[in-house]
RNA sequence: GGAGAGUUGGCAGAGUGGUCGAAUGCGGUGGUCUUGAAAACCAUUGUGCGGCAACGUACCGGGGGUUCGAAUCCCUCACUCUCCGCCA
């Protein structure tokens, strides 16, 4: 969330960025700096009645002691007053206290000065293509025909087993989706994250750490005997792995990544846009976090793309890089650059990694701070990517690989796969 | 699942009703000494909120209560550890 002493530093400019996500947060920031100011002034007056009432605490001790009791008596009737009012005032403030939670719990993050408006995804700007679109044959084949074809995936098994997103990868399938994590994570290792193994169900506290909760609460797969939420992205983990944590200016920069499968109820999608692996309940993904110095994690933030671009040439996808515009830009998030791939039989664009500076945002509700040169706290700055989600690589690779003889594997993947082609 | 113990500052750990924001040690920072470093010694060192500041106030796992006064007593919730049981 916001740091209230931050937007009170510039209300106007943080409501005019704040536009560029196509909605007006006017009313929200006003409120809750209205919601302030009050806890302020009742603040003011809670301490002065807190001050009387100690210092009349004392006077009586030092009475008793030194055998007034009757006049520690007189000051005892006086205390009652002000504990009565003390109280008042302390319900009064945790209520404002909550009230102003609240409100910043609906503020998203402020976007970044780049950040184009737009309304939705149609928005996006463009920055850059790369890679030679393949060109097919006539018969070439969506990927869940080809799966269907070569044995690598049984999308009708998974439904047997679990319900409908929740597919079976067997065979080469399956050895070709162990083979991009293995490859990902080699990648990422050799970039320099230290690679993690979090864990894939997560509590309440690491929810609100990352901004999953209470906003999005029903797009995670919840656990009610134990109160646990299944991780929607290995970002929730990972991340929470610096929740109250202070780290030191020194230690910049923090790298990590992880292979975590991924577990999202997607309420309300259906048709064309959920096909094969388009969209699934449950997937791979290697996830790259940073924990960085504020002034740094712009730079950082290029780099983690130009990591993931790196990862795409290697796999001979074409791809392109977009600015997500304020419509479309995630709650948490103040820049965001999304890479597609393109899926040459399905004829579309495929987001495959959300690369993110969420600044402060995460690292207000993570507590995630660090000691500046001043020697004070200072909140930190997170960063995630995608480096990669498994299924739409896995759909572009089968649909743009096809040919006469099967699939072809990429060179960068043979090693791990052990094969270089998928024949029938 | 059963029984017990615990949760205190960056860490370790003392503290059972006022003199406790909290001993002590480690760590951090600054200094003395030294050619330099180490050691030793001295000083300093938690966070939030309000305030220009002085200062005030809150925080000893969370919430509530008793009391003039709570880290300390009571209730409640959460978590951690140990032993037993079950189990990969």
């Amino acid at each position: 969330m916001l740091e209230i002493n931050k937007l009170r530093e510039n209300v106007s400019g943080a409501i005019e960025l704040l536009k560029t996500r196509n909605k007006d947060f006017t009313s929200e920031v006003n409120s809750v700096i209205a919601a302030d100011d009050k806890r302020k002034s009742i603040q003011v007056e809670l301490d002065a009645t807190l001050a009387e009432s100690n210092g009349l605490s004392k006077q009586i001790g030092d009475l008793f002691k030194s055998g007034k009791a009757s006049e520690a008596q007189e000051l005892k009737a006086k205390t009652a007053v002000l504990k009565e009012k003390s109280h008042a005032l302390k319900e009064e403030m945790h209520s404002m206290e909550k009230q102003i939670k609240e409100i910043l719990y609906l503020i998203p993050n402020v976007p970044n000065l780049t950040v184009p408006a737009g309304k939705d995804d149609s928005d996006n700007a463009k920055i850059d293509e790369e890679g030679t679109m393949p060109d097919l044959h006539a018969e070439a084949l969506p990927h869940w025909e080809i799966a269907d074809k070569y044995g690598l995936i049984d999308f009708e098994l998974g439904v047997k087993i679990t319900g409908a997103g929740f597919p079976v990868y067997r065979g080469k399938g399956a050895k070709l989706q162990r083979a991009l994590i293995n490859f990902f994570i080699d990648e990422a290792s050799d970039a320099g994250y230290e690679e993690v193994i979090p864990p894939h169900l997560v509590n309440e506290a690491s929810g609100i750490g990352t901004g999953q909760l209470p906003d999005k609460e029903g797009q995670m797969y919840h656990t009610e005997v134990d109160n646990l939420y299944l991780i929607p992205t290995g970002e929730v983990p990972i991340t929470n792995i610096y929740r109250d944590v202070i780290i030191k200016e020194s230690e910049f920069s923090h790298k990590l990544c992880g292979y975590t499968p991924c577990f999202r109820r997607e309420a309300g999608s259906y048709g064309k846009e959920v096909r094969g692996l388009n969209r699934l309940h449950q997937f791979d993904k290697v996830e790259i976090v940073r924990v960085e110095h504020p002034d740094n994690s712009y730079a950082v933030l290029d780099e983690m793309v130009e990591h993931i671009k790196g990862l795409l040439r290697k796999l001979e996808l074409p791809f392109r890089t977009l600015r997500l515009c304020g419509g479309d830009l995630g709650f948490t998030a103040a820049l965001t650059f999304d890479l597609e791939v393109y899926s040459a039989a399905q004829k579309r664009w495929l987001e495959v990694s959300s690369v993110s500076n969420f600044e402060t945002y995460q690292a207000n509700r993570l507590k995630l701070r660090f000691k500046n040169s001043e020697g004070k706290s200072q909140l930190a700055h997170t960063l995630n990517g995608s480096a990669l989600a498994l299924p739409r690589i896995l759909a572009a690779l089968l649909e743009n690989n096809q040919d006469e003889k099967g699939i072809r594997i990429p060179e960068a993947l043979v090693k791990y796969t052990r094969f270089d082609y998928i024949t029938e």
